[in-house]
DNA sequence: TCTGTCACG
DNA sequence: ACGTACGTGACAGAC
């Protein structure tokens, strides 16, 4: 017998079964299931990397009659259909195996493990060392010396070797016997009778003295329980069918070439496309990174676009690009811009290279650094041939993906635009909020079927800015479907080059006194780690919440409050309770609050200090809130502390950017609320906004029953919460562990609260019913939010999409009107030739600074801006602050 | 890379 | 019976 390497079989079933129930419920954005899928991929992938067989196959059951029905009608007859969340996803398993060139055995009439049981004993005649991967027990069967079982254990990373020694070990069984233990003993799952009553134990016991189920009933007078030999007499023909059941079949009639098993490489480009289709976004990086690493470059065939059309992707000296770029522009009056930078922070990079697109198919890729340290960007005639074609004059339109990072990067090269009039990003965030990110690469597959691989340079810069040209155009009819023309090209796309101005604006902070702030909080953080070495008895790592789990519950013994899923619970509610038993705990509650402050909002600021304009940029993305909010990253300047006296004085660091400046903030006054009393209808609520009542006031006179001046502090802060809690989309439950009262009281509140508000509670209903009917919420202006979790058959998961029904429309509109507020505010301070520049928004508020002697003019242009930037059944209110710091601000009055 | 925690509206 | 308030981002530790 001649060597012949190593040979893996999988059973697919057995396998994408485990991988289903291991892993939760997970779908594509558009709701294709793939957890399965995903599962058996990863294990797939996992598995190969481990044993680095030399061929692979993966045998499926197919059909619903096999051939045991013939010997036992009931064989597998009660056996669960196959989930609806699971059943499509067998081919999708089998096109990630044709993706990977590994074949796929199936015949009609026959269980995977037939085929596996066919395939190892041919390859065994041939010489290979077997393996067989599978979750069912019953392959183990086939071991022997020249084949293994790779059994899933738990989960689907954990798998457990079986070869003889290891049966022998387990059972005290040759392979061969498990068929026995099996006649004996049954299996609901695959609906084998075996002996009824004769569980694991007892056939054990009776196979390792008899051997085998004949030899068994041979000897049958040698049983002497009574009970026993009279159950195995009784079912002496089940026993034997059993054992014919359990048989896994060696020779099925199917004709298998063994040499179409060699594993080689996969073809990659089916499989990332595959990936990108099923949003398997780790598998897609770990995919690209295998194949930039191989060297492996597209086909030229995978750059080509839609429907065999021939590209014309190519590089071309900067100059001549340009050159030709200035020649081109006039065609359509378009081009389509994809950039490269040299930095991720838009603020610090250099432009890297430039591709355009002025008609499909067409790119023109030019590279902004040759061989040495030149960069050809930084040259004045080249800037200026650039600024000059792309420039705010040239009336050409410009389309782009993440216009506001060019822009940003730009700004260095004294090239301003005024805006792009496409942005591919933003389009394709308007068409869908919820989706993780808005990544080209990703919407070329979803939108045009199109695979940007990675790998050669100028075809993949080509090829994007190619697709940004066909993307636009799908997206500019998409969006006019959706009636969602004025929500992108009236307020989100003018908003773009705002937000970029505010981002190259910055702000300036105080390094001195951020710097005077970090030791003052080393050394008080000091202090509290040795009280809390002290009274814990011993050091450890406070920020380890395990090992501060350890101290507690287990060397401390104080009561487990709450659990998380990985262990114990340590937030600060529960270290509130434990403060009663134990003084650490209160200390933690200190450190915890300190240690936070010091990492993230002073060592952190200090980091994000720009070493050219020495001040701060965040960036504001556009495009990942699934309310249509903006988010602020790098740092985060929409979490800066204020409920918290020693947090707030982080503020006193936000400082004007030069003397005879100062900072001033204008927040919208409860506006969410005043959202819902407009799009509820609800006439008590409008009244309550119309005629200036404190709205807190007013719902607790209404749920409590009594007049405005008899409301209790109490009173007021319970139906403040009541208020927030309408707008997160209420629940008993919810609100009764929010404030801390009976469930049965928080549904008191409730219920009084529908009742003396019917339109609110109308409205709830109306949106979860519309949301129902639609799939989808929307905003006063428009704004669409999917909502798939509302059709879920679980109930959590359809509760939660219920309340999103409702919260969105609500934090959604409130996001639509206060940035028209600053497109008007922006649109105002130009026109009057302001040096006033608004810094920051924070959802419900612009902070602005106003150098002093423009202060009496800007307070009236941004208050009208704000209250005026749309009419509701409700007025709106704007409070104005100003001061020398974010901390110190003094409130102006009306 | 995921989890727990905590900062904001 | 079910068991979560809505929307974000940063940091530290565990894996």
């Amino acid at each position: 017998m001649k060597k012949q390497g190593k040979f893996m079989i999988l059973d697919g079933n057995s396998l994408i079964y485990r991988a289903f129930y291991a892993i939760p419920i997970l779908t594509t954005s558009e709701g294709i299931f793939t957890n399965a899928v995903y599962g058996f991929t990863n294990m797939l992938l996992k598995i190969l990397a481990d044993e680095k067989p030399d061929c692979v196959a993966v045998a499926f059951d197919k059909g619903r009659v096999t051939f045991r029905m013939g010997h036992f009608e009931q064989y597998k007859g009660h056996r669960k259909t196959t989930p609806d969340e699971l059943r499509p996803q067998f081919p999708l398993a089998k096109d990630v195996l044709r993706a990977m060139n590994i074949p796929v055995y199936e015949l009609e009439g026959f269980e995977a493990d037939d085929l596996i049981g066919t395939i190892t004993e041919l390859a065994e005649q041939e010489g290979f060392q077997n393996i067989i991967v599978t979750g069912d027990r019953d392959a183990l069967q086939l071991i022997s010396p020249f084949t293994e079982v790779l059994l899933t254990k738990k989960g689907i990373s954990e798998l457990e070797k079986y070869d003889p020694a290891k049966v022998n070990e387990r059972y005290g069984l040759s392979p061969k016997q498990i068929i026995d233990l099996k006649a004996l003993m049954g299996d609901s799952s695959d609906n084998i009778p075996g002996v009824p009553g004769v569980g694991e134990k007892t056939a054990l016991k009776l196979i390792h003295e008899y051997g085998s189920v004949e030899n068994l009933y041979e000897n049958l007078d040698s049983v002497t329980s009574k009970k026993l030999n009279e159950k195995l007499h009784d079912n002496r023909e089940l026993a034997f069918l059993s054992k014919i059941l359990a048989t896994i079949v060696r020779d099925v009639p199917y004709d298998i070439d063994l040499s179409h098993c060699r594993y080689g490489d996969p073809d990659y480009e089916a499989l990332v496309a595959l990936f990108r289709k099923l949003e398997f976004r780790t598998l897609i990086k770990s995919t690209t990174d295998k194949m930039r690493s191989t060297g492996y470059s597209p086909k030229p065939e995978n750059i080509v676009c839609e429907g065999g059309e021939v590209v014309n992707y190519r590089q071309l000296p900067l100059s001549q690009g340009l050159d030709l770029l200035a020649g081109e522009l006039g065609k359509n009056g378009e081009v389509s811009v994809f950039y490269e930078l040299s930095n991720s922070d838009p603020m610090l990079a250099e432009l890297a290279g430039l591709s355009w697109c002025v008609e499909t198919g067409h790119a023109v890729y030019v590279s902004g650094i040759t061989t040495g340290q030149t960069q050809l960007f930084k040259e004045e005639e080249n800037i200026s041939g650039l600024a000059a074609l792309l420039g705010a004059r040239s009336g050409v339109k410009k389309y782009c993906h993440d216009g506001k990072k060019l822009m940003v990067a730009l700004d260095r090269y004294g090239i301003s635009w005024n805006g792009v009039e496409q942005d591919t990003m933003l389009a394709a965030y308007l068409l869908n909020p919820s989706a993780a990110n808005q990544d080209l690469a990703d919407l070329a597959a979803k939108y045009l079927g199109r695979n940007i691989m990675p790998g050669e340079p100028v075809a993949e810069a080509c090829a994007r800015a190619d697709t940004v040209m066909s993307l636009q155009r799908l997206f500019s009819i998409k969006l006019a479907e959706n009636d969602m023309d004025e929500l992108y090209y009236d307020l989100e796309l003018p908003l773009v080059r705002i937000l970029a101005d505010m981002e190259i604006t910055g702000v300036r902070v105080d390094r001195d006194r951020l710097k005077a702030m970090s030791e003052d909080l080393a050394a008080k953080l000091e202090t509290i780690t040795s009280d809390i070495y002290r009274l814990a008895g011993e050091e450890f790592n406070i920020n380890s919440t395990k090992q501060l789990g350890y101290i507690f519950f287990e060397k401390l013994n104080l009561p487990v409050v709450k659990k998380t899923k990985t262990g114990y619970s340590t937030d600060v509610e529960v270290l509130e309770i434990l403060a009663e038993e134990h003084e650490v705990a209160a200390r933690v509650v200190e450190y915890r609050q300190l240690a936070k402050l010091k990492s993230t909002y002073v060592d952190g600021l200090v980091g994000l200090i720009n070493p050219r304009t020495g001040k701060i940029h965040t960036t504001f993305n556009q495009t990942v809130t699934a309310t249509g909010r903006l988010s602020s990253t790098e740092p985060n300047l929409q979490n800066i502390p204020i409920r918290l006296e020693e947090g707030r004085r982080i503020r006193k660091v936000f400082i004007p950017s030069q003397p005879g400046h100062v900072l001033l903030t204008a927040d919208y006054s409860q506006i969410e609320l005043r959202v819902l009393a407009h799009i509820s209808g609800d006439e008590n609520f409008i009244r309550a906004f119309r005629e200036g009542e404190d709205i807190h006031t007013h719902t607790a006179s209404e749920v409590f029953g009594v007049p405005d001046e008899e409301v209790t502090r109490e009173m007021r802060d319970r139906a403040k919460a009541v208020n927030f809690g309408i707008v997160y989309g209420i629940s008993d439950y919810g609100l009764a562990r929010n404030i801390k009262v009976t469930r049965k009281e928080a549904r008191n509140y409730i219920d009084g609260y529908f009742l003396r508000y019917p339109g609110i509670k109308n409205f709830m209903e109306d949106i979860v019913a519309k949301a129902r009917e639609q799939g989808y919420v929307s905003t006063i202006l428009n704004r669409r939010r999917y909502l798939p979790d509302i059709f879920s058959p679980n109930h959590n998961v359809r509760s939660a999409g219920e309340r999103t029904a409702i919260n969105t429309p609500i934090q959604g509109s409130a996001a639509d009107i206060i940035k028209l507020a600053m497109v008007g505010v922006d649109r105002q301070l130009r026109e009057q030739a302001l040096k006033t520049k608004m810094i920051l928004q924070v959802h419900d508020e612009l902070i602005f600074e106003v150098p002093q002697e423009e202060m009496d003019r800007v307070i009236p242009l941004i208050m009208d801006c704000m209250e005026n930037a749309v009419k509701l059944e409700v007025p709106l209110v704007v409070d104005m602050k100003k001061g020398l710091n974010w901390y110190d601000m003094e409130k102006l009055s009306r």
